[in-house]
RNA sequence: GCGCCAGUAGCUCAGCAGGAUAGAGCAGCAGCCUUCUAAGCUGCGGGUCAGGGGUUCGAAUCCCUUCUGGCGUGCCA
């Protein structure tokens, strides 16, 4: 907001004064405040190419710069940066249209309305949501609120594989339990089947359902109906999951669905037309090698049956034919080795691979009592995304997981988050929004609270931490658009945490609401509902409360 | 072996897209409630940005290389 201003107003003065401006410069915030509110680079940039020094050429802007009224001070320092130091009536103007702009603030055009399909959780229906799917959820959701606000269509999908050798051996795992509650001996439980409780569970809820009368189907009748049964079970427990975390899809996309439509011949003949396909021992293989994969991928095996990935490609294929431009897909950790394929056969088809976009969250590490929380997925032994909420809670879980960049392990202190203090970053900034409402809601007892507010209010607004609140407030469109560009919700969390810290210090340090000077009090005020509704959008786009009482 | 990701303070992590003397929180020590929520605030210490080379006015950030850790490398999904 504040950068655009002064960018545009350097562009205008670089034009004027006939530079030649080829390289990009930038506007950042420096870390010390001797250095300015701001700074750029512009002359240390764009001094060679006009053949002089960055100082001379920063004297030449600086000229320019001074006959504006926005800036208290602009100067030169270092090895030609220039220093602005702006006036408190320019961030006062600026704090005045974040307060009209309410709810609607940072809210932008950025993305043109380019749609966009975001795929995240997809985990198989064979068992509950675990943590890393939980890690997904949160990731996706927040990042389709923020792409949404900055002006991208963003949708979410999930895909569900619901047909394949997963779903069958599930189908089994149901059956040996179910015949297991039927007083049948069934020897030692299957390695490769699933061995969780839920596996159990359904069992006895089909047996107290149907009992035997499952036993009189003809096998394979039997099969299709546990695998239903057992599917729209789970998928249902999945979703349920899903909507208490406080995430829900545009979309949910059945692999089986896709595969009754056709589309698995469709891609099979597409890729064959492309003349990249080839049999080999009885199976059909993507010579995907020639697109830059490691090596040849099996498209039909040998027992005439189709891999994973068919399904798959089609499904990418559907979001293209669906009008989207961008497809975003945000993968766990053990994906890696998939990507090439997917990548060679958009090339094998001639689309533009850079349409499709991996994200990799790593893995989650759970610590309780600073020890590794040990997972076995086949022992049945994994800790749930649902465990996981009911232990911490929803807001601390989503803020958690959303507070790492997607490329680094997240190691999830179980007793950090569920702490109540200042150590835990969701209460820290919680209740800093939970003062602000405490606060206006005394003032407005004691009926300090003006009726409406105005902006000439603001012109008290002078101390330090009073203005670099205001300049960490203007900072939130510009915010918003590189998170949704460069896809790093964490950025929002600490964003927060610092405007939070910002406050939690002001609070500290002066009286907001004060007997002294009415005019001040309205003043400061004015300042906390801005920094609470602020507030409220970050809590609103990463999918955590924003409790008006702690 | 090959591929992907990571390595920043004792610990957990930021670092705004190449900028000025690298920042928080926790842990440690010392303080602050008769005052709008102490679920808070203030002060003090703490670094070979894994090592080495390169690119340039300038590198934690970009390139090359070595080391360490995680993950992947199915006719599973």
């Amino acid at each position: 907001m504040i950068k655009q201003i002064l960018r545009d107003h350097i562009f205008q003065i670089v034009t004027a004064l006939n530079l030649s401006h080829d390289r990009e410069f930038i506007i950042e915030t420096p870390t010390k405040d001797e250095f300015g509110d701001y700074s750029t680079n512009v002359a240390l940039v764009l001094a060679k190419e006009n053949k002089t020094s960055p100082v001379k050429l920063a004297d030449m802007i600086l000229k320019e710069l001074k006959k504006s009224k926005h800036y208290k001070k602009v100067e030169i320092a270092g090895p030609g940066f220039i220093n602005f130091f702006l006036s408190p009536t320019m961030y006062q103007n600026i704090l005045w249209s974040i307060f009209e702009a309410q709810n609607e603030y940072g809210k932008s055009t950025y993305g043109n309305g380019e749609k966009i399909l975001l795929e995240f959780v997809s985990a198989n229906p064979t068992g509950p949501l675990n943590i890393v799917s939980a890690r997904a959820a949160a990731f996706g959701d927040t990042l389709y609120r923020i792409m949404k606000h900055v002006g991208f269509d963003p949708a979410r999908e999930f895909y569900i594989n619901d047909a394949g050798n997963q779903v069958d051996i599930l189908a089994e795992s149901v059956e040996l339990r179910l015949r297991e509650i039927q007083g049948e001996k069934i020897g030692e439980f299957p390695y490769e089947a699933y061995h969780g409780e839920y596996v159990k569970h359904l069992a006895q809820k089909l047996n107290s359902v149907e009992g035997v009368r499952v036993f009189m189907l003809p096998e394979k009748d039997r099969m299709e109906h546990l695998k239903e049964f057992a599917l729209s079970e789970l998928l249902e427990m999945q979703r349920l999951s899903l909507e208490k975390f406080g995430v829900t899809f545009e979309g949910w996309v059945s692999e089986k669905t896709l595969r009754m439509e056709g589309v698995v011949e469709e891609v099979l003949s597409y890729l064959a037309e492309a003349d990249c396909t080839y049999e080999k021992e009885d199976a059909i293989w993507f010579c995907s090698t020639k697109f830059g994969d490691d090596k040849d991928r099996v498209l039909m095996k040998s027992d005439g049956s189709i891999t994973y990935f068919v399904p798959d490609l089609a499904y990418h294929l559907t979001k293209i034919q669906r009008g989207y431009s961008k497809l975003i897909d945000i993968f766990g950790p053990d994906h890696h080795g998939y990507v090439p394929r997917l990548k060679a056969a958009f090339k094998a088809l001639n689309y533009d691979e850079n349409m499709l976009e991996i994200i990799f969250l790593q893995q989650v590490n759970l610590f309780e009592s600073g020890e590794r929380v040990k997972m076995s997925k086949r022992a049945g032994k994994i800790v749930t995304m649902d465990d996981l909420v009911s232990v911490v809670g929803k807001d601390a879980a989503r803020y958690f997981f959303i507070a790492r960049k997607a490329n680094a392990h997240l190691n999830f202190d179980l007793e950090l988050a569920m702490k109540k203090n200042n150590e835990n970053p969701v209460y820290y900034c919680q209740y800093a929004y939970a003062r602000i409402c405490s606060i206006l809601k005394k003032a407005k007892k004691d009926k300090v609270l003006p009726k409406a507010f105005k902006e000439d209010m603001l012109a008290k607004l002078v101390k330090p931490e009073e203005l670099n609140m205001m300049q960490k407030l203007a900072e939130l469109p510009d915010l918003l658009v590189a998170i949704a560009e460069y896809r790093e919700p964490h950025r929002l969390t600490n964003y927060l945490e610092e405007l939070a810290a910002m406050f939690h210090r002001y609070y500290a340090k002066y009286q907001i609401v004060s007997e002294k000077s009415k005019d001040l009090t309205k003043a400061r005020l004015l300042l906390i509902q801005i920094i609470k509704e602020v507030m409220f959008i970050c809590f609103e786009l990463m999918g955590v409360s924003a409790p008006e009482k702690m």
